[in-house]
Formats: C-alpha cells, structure tokens, sequence
DNA sequence: TCAGTTATCTTGCAGCTGTAAGATAACGTG
DNA sequence: CACGTTATCTTACAGCTGCAAGATAACTGA
C-alpha cells in the first residue's frame, strides 16, 4: 500500500511516479489517451505493470497526477478578477491562451472527446476553486455593502466562470487554434469583465 | 457495415439500437458509465456482444446516441436569449434545473468524473450550436448598428455560455443538487443577463 | 553497518475487448 | 410468395485488465 497522490519520503517511490508520469505525458503527446493502456506507460517507464497498479488505480489516475502541476501553472496566469490596477487582464488572458497553445496537443489528447472524463473534471473543480478564492479574497478587501453576496451565489459564480473559461479554452483547441492568443484574449475578456461583480459592468450577483 | 448513427429501416436494426439503448440507459442509473462494459448492456438488451461492434465502436458511443433525445430536451427547455418579453428567462431556467435534477443519477454517471469524456464533448458541442443558433436569429431580428459582431465574437460567446451552463449544471449535480431548482435559476440568470449583447446590461461583446 | 520495512518484480488467473469467419434467419423487394 | 440481401449469432483468438501471492532487492532509521 503506497496509497495514489501522497508524497513519499522513499526515493524508490519517487522515482517510480516520476517515471510513469513523464512517460504517460510522452504518450499523450503522441495519442489520444484512450489508446493509452496501462502496459504502455509501464513499458516505456520501464516499470512492472503490477507495480503501476500499487499506486494509481488506472491511466486516468495517474493523467490526473501527471498534469497537476501544468493545470496549476495554467491556472496561475489568469488575471486576478478583482481591482485589475492597468488593465492588465487581457495580457494575462493572452499568456493563458499562449500556454494552452504551447503544450496544444497534450491538452486536446487529455480534455477532448477522447481524453478522460476524470481529467476534465478535477480540472474544473480546480479552476473552480481558484477562482472562487478570488473573488472571496476580493469581497474581502472591498468594502462591500450592509450584507455581501450568500455562499450559494459565490460557488455558482465560480463554477460558471470555471465552466466558460474551459468552454472557450476546449472549442478553440478543437477548432486547432484559429484565433491569436492575443485575439481570443480580447474576446473572452468582455465577457468575464460583465460578470465580475466588482468590476465595471456591475451587472453582476445581486440576489 | 450498418453504420452507425444512421436511421435505418430495417426493422431488426431499430429494435437492436433500441435495446441497447434502453439497456444502457437503464444501467447509467444504476452505476456510472466507467463500470458499464459492453458484455453488461449486450446482455441485458438480450442482444450478442458482436451486434454490438456491428453498430457502435464503444459504450461511449452507444451512450452519445442513447442520450441525444434527451439532451435535446433539455436544450429545448432553456430560455430564448433575446428579446425575453415576459421576464420568462428564470422560469424557463428553473424547467431546465429540475429536468436536471429529475435524472440526476443518468446524468451524473454520464458527465461526472467517472463519466464519458465522448458524452461530455457531444452536449457541450450540441449546446453551443444552439446557443450560437440564437445568437444569430437574434441578430438578425434585431436593428444592429452598422456592422454587427463578427463571427469569431460569436463563436466564443456560445462556447462561454455552454461552457458555463455545464460548469454550472455539473457542479450543482456533484453536490448533490443542494439548491432548489428556483434558486440555481435565479443565481444563474443574472450572468447569462450580463452576457447578452442585446440585453439590458449591455457589457456584451463589442470588439 | 545492521535489521526491519516495504517497493518492486515475476508469475498466474479470470474476465473483458475488439475483431474475424462462417452459419442462420429475418428482412425488404419485385 | 420467392428471391437476394443482410443483420444477427456462434465460435474463436490475441491482447489488455485488475488483482493476488511470493521472492527479491532497495530504502530508512538506529
């Protein structure tokens, strides 16, 4: 038992998860993962195949570990949703889209019609997350009104957000990229500005 | 070869798409989709496994199929974007939430982690295009000032918006729908409501 | 360094997958 | 109805899956 995603202190362990991971993002690079078989990464890991199943249930498993740190990065150049000091939120739109451009063919074998269901979905959650400690960290710092905006309203937010900025990010990699990073920054950034409830339009959460 | 999607005429084709269909449907509810093998919904349609190859690649395919009828319904249920003459939008959102929540089991074992990534691309897919199809009726009965938004602009507000209707809707669903249908409507339409271009917060897209 | 722990490897197994070939029987058409 | 067509079924096979038991070897802590 070397249970999934904890860190080890055994080296022999460390190895083993580092070796099935960059062998699982090679792969990935080349197919889609659903041609991806637990013998494969094994092999090109060079690692026994049972000792693959003592630390992650299936390749989905290890997808989800495997690209964590690439999700978090990803997730580390949106723009932060609140104050917004010099218009810098669609630069930092831009470096979004320029990275998911850059590793293009990872994420549409991972999220796409033939990726895993279970990839898509830790990265919604943690999108999600993140930006609804924005906008908590936000509500924080402004000095809202008599009652600020219910809990319920905060999570539908950040999961519609999550939801869109995926929506966008998946039909654009889909469609091969046919729009600059630049550009689809300056696209999408209208449409997140209309939401954020301390931003300009202040169409936002009110109920 | 009988390929496929296609409608057939041959009534034996029709009566086997059919029981796998209703086979598959019927054990969504029961497990999710990752535990479904192609033997389990072949025997329960009283069908042979090789019938099955011979219509569909996969149980995620046979899922796309199985669950267009539904998702179109669904689709059907949300609000027109445009004029909205009677404040209708929160009803018909709310009609949308509880037909959610009336399968929820189906559709959380379907679109969930342990779900289809094949599955989730077709109603994200099917749910822009119709989201973009009323963008475009709109637009055109609509008095647009000298040159209307170009198509990319509108590419990516329909991606946005069924991106963010999914993010919404499975987050909802993955906590076990503790909000009302009411209510998921009435936090839900004030975003869509500071999205649309032609609606009374108009941050819409201008670029 | 030594001892105990434990990660990995090997071997083996039952079940599912995806495909193929040929036999049977249901179907649509004239 | 009789015909040709073709969907389905049966059988078979190699490869992958998920898991278990036992042997080996690497690691940690004293």
């Amino acid at each position: 038992m070397k249970d999934g995603g904890v860190p080890s202190g055994d080296r022999r362990v460390r190895r083993t998860r580092a070796a099935l991971a960059r062998a699982l993002l090679e792969l990935a690079e080349e197919r889609d993962l659903s041609r991806i078989s637990v013998s494969d990464v094994a092999e090109r890991a060079g690692v026994s195949r049972t000792a693959f199943y003592d630390h992650y249930r299936d390749v989905h498993e290890l997808a989800e570990a495997a690209c964590t740190a690439m999700i978090d990065d990803l997730i580390g150049l949106l723009p932060a949703s609140g104050p917004d000091p010099e218009g810098e939120g669609p630069g930092s739109l831009a470096a979004f889209f320029a990275s998911l451009a850059g590793h293009a063919g990872l994420y549409r074998g991972l999220l796409g019609p033939r990726g895993s269901a279970h990839v898509a979905d830790h990265v919604r959650r943690r999108l999600a997350a993140a930006v609804r400690d924005r906008l908590r960290r936000d509500a924080a710092g402004r000095p809202s009104g008599p009652t600020g905006p219910p809990e319920a309203s905060q999570d539908v937010l950040a999961a519609f957000v999550a939801g869109a900025l995926i929506g966008v990010a998946a039909d654009w990699l889909q469609r091969e990229c046919p729009q600059s990073p630049g550009r689809m920054a300056d696209l999408t950034w209208p449409l997140l500005s209309a939401l954020d409830p301390g931003g300009r339009g202040d169409a936002g959460v009110s109920a």
